[in-house]
This record gives structure tokens, C-alpha cells and sequence, in this order.
DNA sequence: CTGAAAGCGCTTACAG
DNA sequence: CTGAAAGCGCTTACAG
């Protein structure tokens, strides 16, 4: 027999069939009123409706989708929510998912391959609907191996990822205009300056851009003015590090590109403990536009992502393939950057 | 009978029931090593476990939680996930969770009661374990209504909640530490620049800091001096207008209290585009110490909260009620902050 | 150490 | 329009 919920623990809660009892009805058809099917007669739907409220039910969504085997609920999957540009994404996901009657679990992976293995398992065993990912780093095949079987992945702000959807900016190309600008300057001596912090396909991209740039100006690149520089064993000193050996080359750079906003600030610091005006001694750029980059004070020469709309084509990708059934191959949604010129560059003294 | 679950849906994940059988032992002793419970022996546990491998099988945690009744997850509640300092605990928080074997669901509230209410509602019925507020916005009597009676509530930041637990740090005694510091560089009129998005609570306690530095200096607060602007309603312009209005006063102040370094780093850049030198002209103060505020370009000075501290404490309180089953009455957990001088706060002309 | 049975709180055909 | 029954995929006593 079904018997009173109310019997058992200390601070149960109203199920459905107490609410069934009170109103003096079935269990389907409180199920009924309450997914709205529109079978249930205005009176009886009162009813419940009144039992409801004297109870002060609530479903339990853990039941429903038990029984529904799919949930309403997405996981996010992000690198570093201490980045002010993931976390304005995640903020936006959370909006649209939230819009779209999705709840969005958060997962914090800190750039750790391990780590990011055990959260995703962790959003499989809960059975999310949909992975989003904001910055893949690491374990890339096996993470998205893992996710392709089991349930629709989309990834935003990394490139070329095999087998999952995907939404970005063109990398390549904004890092290209940052360097035609640069050059456009009267800069020769441009540095690219990157960290094991960045997504390893965007880095890749943004580089290429730079070479490109650089070789369509018939400027030789060199290996001295490439620094990756690794935050992750170094979280403090690394970036601040490069700088010093970047301008104490003899044949110093004048122009500093860097693979994010973040870097690009830290780089500014630098610059400025050392003594050295930018732009008049050295142009900086970054790749983002955090909303930090265009105080009066930081000023910084930026490419732009349009994060409204990359957060809003990832949500509807995975709608796609959870509501709709789209069961397609990967699609690839690339978005234009812009290049945003503030007062961090220059021409070279 | 207990049928074979591949042979329903088309992608149907393989259940405990399937390992079982392909184990061929029970689905309790299945349940039994997968839950450690010991009492398995080592053969069948070397069985099963193949068979787990074998299958890819994956428990589901919504089946488990549902008859455990009790979940391991979070609920986490935060006002502006684009603020840094809340993105900030947010990621400890996470982090903390994680830890303690729990993940985290988040919802951004974006200042909005509205929002608030409809998404405590969805934390509620989808069973969390607790809820973790950074920043309770309005609505607040009602929320912690509901939440008290059905999960454990802990709220971070905002002072004074009546009936949850709290953790959060002096902020009187912040504030009336900022404003002892800039009467003791010999200021005389001071202003306190707050808005909506600040909590209320937290925005009163911290006024009632800087009316007290004042008091105890035998300086007259003016209410020309208090500005609270709306950022809910102009988002963008309010700071930059109450700044405006403030050194347009006849006896402009020389210095400006905010109530949070966002808010700070927006007076910071108004007062550039006025011309007016900091601190030479007017001297500046924050509140939280976000990454930024460090930063050699932004220099603040302001009340520093201990992030890590509050996010730890913070999830032990929750988790003393949800795995010790502490009961006992709502506890305030109060920190010390700590006032950092930096470059923003000096004499007065 | 192992298994059969009941039940967590819902939804979903299926009758009536 | 309404209800009885089966089942979602687990865990939890309880026997043996």
C-alpha cells in the first residue's frame, strides 16, 4: 500500500500523493493539473490546485525526471571563473539556459585535465541534458570521447573541436587585424606573448594570425619574440618574467601582442613597474575586451568576442540536439571579431 | 519482471541492472560495491567491476538521490556573476563544494526579486541539499522564509539575516577604518557613494561605519554627501552622474567612500575624465579588494574581505546542518576585514 | 557474503 | 474527465 509520506522522516515533504489525498483525487490526475495537460475538469483542477497550496507542495524534479530519463538541467563547464570573461559568459549561459527552462550546473576545472575528468563524470552521472564548455584544456580527446556518446557537448570560445559542436570567433583573423594595426603603426618588432592558461586551439589560431601578419608584411618572425609562458606552475611571477627578458632583448620589441585581456593587463603592470610607457615605448593588445579593458586608466586595444551571442548560439546548438533531436555532425559556428583600438598602442618612438 | 533496459529507447544507458546480469550476480550486490560497502567478496567485486568497465556504466545520481532522499548538491544564488568579487567566492565556493563531494547548481539573480523568488523556487524542487546566497537582493523576509522551512540557508555577505546562517565580515567596522584613515591624512569632507546593487544590509552597516568615523571626529555628516544611485535603473550613466554632482558642490568633498570597488573603479574613471587628479584632487576608497583593485594602473585603496575564509566557512555551516544535522539556531559568523592603503587615498589639496 | 522484495515520488499509457 | 497499474534506476532493510 502507498502510505503517508508524512509518516516517515522527521521533515518530509508533501509528495504527490498526499496532495492527491487532500484534494480527494488521484495521484494522475494531480500529475495532470500540474503538467497542465488540460484533461482535468475546472472544478477538480481547483481542487488540487487549493491542496496544493495548503500543503505548500512542491515536485520533486528528481522523480520527474527519473521517470522522464532526461533532466533539465546543463552542465557548465568552465576553466577559470576568476577570469572576468568567463565568468560575463557564464553569466549570459545561465540567463539563456535559465530562459530556455534549464538549470545550469557549474563546474570549475582550473585549467587541471584531471580535474576536468572527474567533473565531467561527475555532470554525466547526473545525467545533465548537455555539456557546455568554456575552455577546454587538456584531455581534449578523451573528454570529448567521453561526451560525444553520451550526450550533446558544445564548445564555446575553443576551436576545431572534433566531434562536438563548437561556437567562436575567428581567432586567426583577430589576431591578424591586431597585427595589421600594429603594423599599420610603423611597428617591425612585434612579440606575441601567450600562457598554458589559454585554450590550446585559440592559442594556436591567434598565433597563426600573428605569423600570418607578420609574413604578409614580409617581416621574418623570430622565435625570441614568441613567449609561452606557463601560469599554471607560476601563477604570479610567469607573465611578469617574459616581459623583462621580452625588453631586455637588445633589440627590443615595440609592440606586445598578448593571448588574452587578462595576460595583456598583467603586461601593463609590468611595463609600468619597469618605467616603460605604453604606448611610447611599447603598444600592448589584448584578446577579449573584459569590461576592464576600457577604463579610462587601462585603455587597452582589444579584439572584441561578441559574448551575447556566443553564449546564446551554444544554448540553442544544445537545444538543438536535446529538444529538437537534431542529431546531425558537429557543427562549427564561427563569429567575426573586432578589432576595439583604445590608447594602449601607438607608433613606435 | 525487471526487463532488459536496451531493449526500450534508442540510446537508453545501461542500468544496474545490466551489470548485474552480466555480472550475474544481483543488482544489490552490484549496489554493494559500488557504494563500498564491504561486504562483497573479492571475486564478485572483481566481476562486477569488469562488468561496470565493460558496459561504460555510469550510476544515475537522480535515481540514487531520489530514494536516499537527499541530493548532494548545492544551490548557489548570486546577484551579478559579472562582478568579480562574486565570481570570485563564487569559484572558492565551488571549489569547496567539490571537495566535499557536492556539485553546484548556479543561479544568477541579476539583482532582481522577481528572479530571485522563481529561482529559489527551481533550487527547491530540484532538491539541493542547501542554498548559499552571495547577495541577497529585496524579497528578503519572503526568500529566507522559504528556504529556512524547507533547506538549510546560508547566506554570504549580507549581515543580519534573520533566521539563516551567516558569515560575513565587519563591514561597519571596514568602512569606519577607511574613514579614520582619510581624517587622520586630514580630510574633512567625506562622501559615501552607494547603489542598489549593493545589498541593503551590508550597505547600511557599512554607512554606519563612515557616519561613526565621522561622529567620533566631531564632523557633521551632510546629507549632500550621501549618495545612493540606482544602477538597476541606469546601468551605466549613475555613477558617472552622482560623481558629477558631488565635485559640483560648492564645499566639494576631497574624498569618496564607496561601497564596493566596482563602484570605486567607476568613480576612478569619471574623475580622469573630469580632469581631476587622484588623489591630489579627491582621494578614493573601495570596498572587497577584487583582482583589480591591485592592479598599479587602479592602485585602490580599499576594505579587503578575506574571499577564501568566507567560502570555506560558509560551506562548513552548510554542511554542519546537512551531514551533521546540526539544528541548532542561525549563527553569524563575523570576519575582520583588513583596510589596504594603496595609491588612491592621500592628503587633501 | 548474496539475493528477493519493497519503496523513493513521480509519469505514462491504458481502461473506463 | 478520472483512476489503477506499471515502471524509471537506484538503495535499504531483511533473510538466508
Amino acid at each position: 500500500m502507498e502510505r503517508s509520506s508524512t509518516s516517515g522522516g522527521t521533515a518530509s515533504l508533501p509528495t504527490i500523493l498526499d496532495v492527491a489525498r487532500l484534494a480527494g483525487v488521484s495521484k494522475s490526475t494531480v500529475s495532470n493539473v500540474l503538467r497542465a495537460t488540460g484533461r482535468v475538469s475546472a472544478g477538480t483542477r481547483t481542487q488540487v490546485l487549493a491542496a496544493i497550496d495548503e500543503l505548500g507542495y512542491r515536485p520533486n524534479v528528481l522523480a520527474r525526471n527519473l521517470v522522464r530519463r532526461r533532466t533539465s538541467t546543463l552542465g557548465l563547464l568552465v576553466g577559470d571563473l576568476a577570469n572576468p570573461f568567463y565568468s560575463e559568459l557564464a553569466k549570459l549561459v545561465e540567463q539563456r539556459a535559465s530562459a530556455a527552462g534549464y538549470t545550469t550546473m557549474i563546474a570549475n576545472t582550473d585549467g587541471r585535465p584531471d580535474f576536468e575528468r572527474a567533473r565531467v563524470e561527475t555532470l554525466l552521472e547526473h545525467r545533465v541534458a548537455g555539456i557546455l564548455v568554456l575552455q577546454l584544456t587538456g584531455g581534449r580527446a578523451t573528454v570529448t570521447d567521453v561526451l560525444a556518446r553520451a550526450v550533446p557537448l558544445v564548445v564555446l570560445t575553443c576551436p576545431e573541436e572534433e566531434g562536438a559542436d563548437s561556437v567562436s570567433v575567428d581567432d586567426a583573423e583577430g589576431v591578424h587585424a591586431a597585427t595589421v594595426h600594429l603594423l599599420g603603426l610603423g611597428h617591425r618588432r612585434i612579440a606575441y606573448l601567450t600562457s598554458d592558461l589559454i585554450e590550446v586551439g585559440s592559442d594556436r589560431l591567434r598565433r597563426e594570425g600573428y605569423l600570418r601578419g607578420l609574413r604578409e608584411a614580409d617581416i621574418e618572425s623570430s622565435s625570441d619574440l614568441i613567449r609561452p609562458v606557463s601560469q599554471l606552475e607560476a601563477p604570479d611571477g610567469a607573465i611578469a618574467e617574459a616581459v623583462v627578458g621580452l625588453v631586455g632583448l637588445c633589440n627590443r620589441p615595440t609592440a606586445i601582442i598578448c593571448a588574452n585581456d587578462l595576460i595583456a593587463v598583467d603586461v601593463l603592470d609590468t611595463l609600468e613597474g619597469l618605467g616603460l610607457a605604453v604606448p611610447a615605448d611599447v603598444s600592448v593588445v589584448g584578446f577579449d575586451d573584459i569590461a576592464l579593458a576600457s577604463l579610462r586608466r587601462i585603455s587597452l586595444t582589444t579584439v572584441s568576442q561578441p559574448r551575447e551571442e556566443l553564449a546564446r548560439l551554444a544554448v540553442e546548438l544544445a537545444l538543438d540536439r536535446i529538444e529538437l533531436g537534431f542529431d546531425g555532425p558537429p557543427r562549427r559556428v564561427h563569429l567575426a571579431p573586432t578589432l576595439v583600438v583604445r590608447s594602449s598602442t601607438g607608433p613606435p618612438r
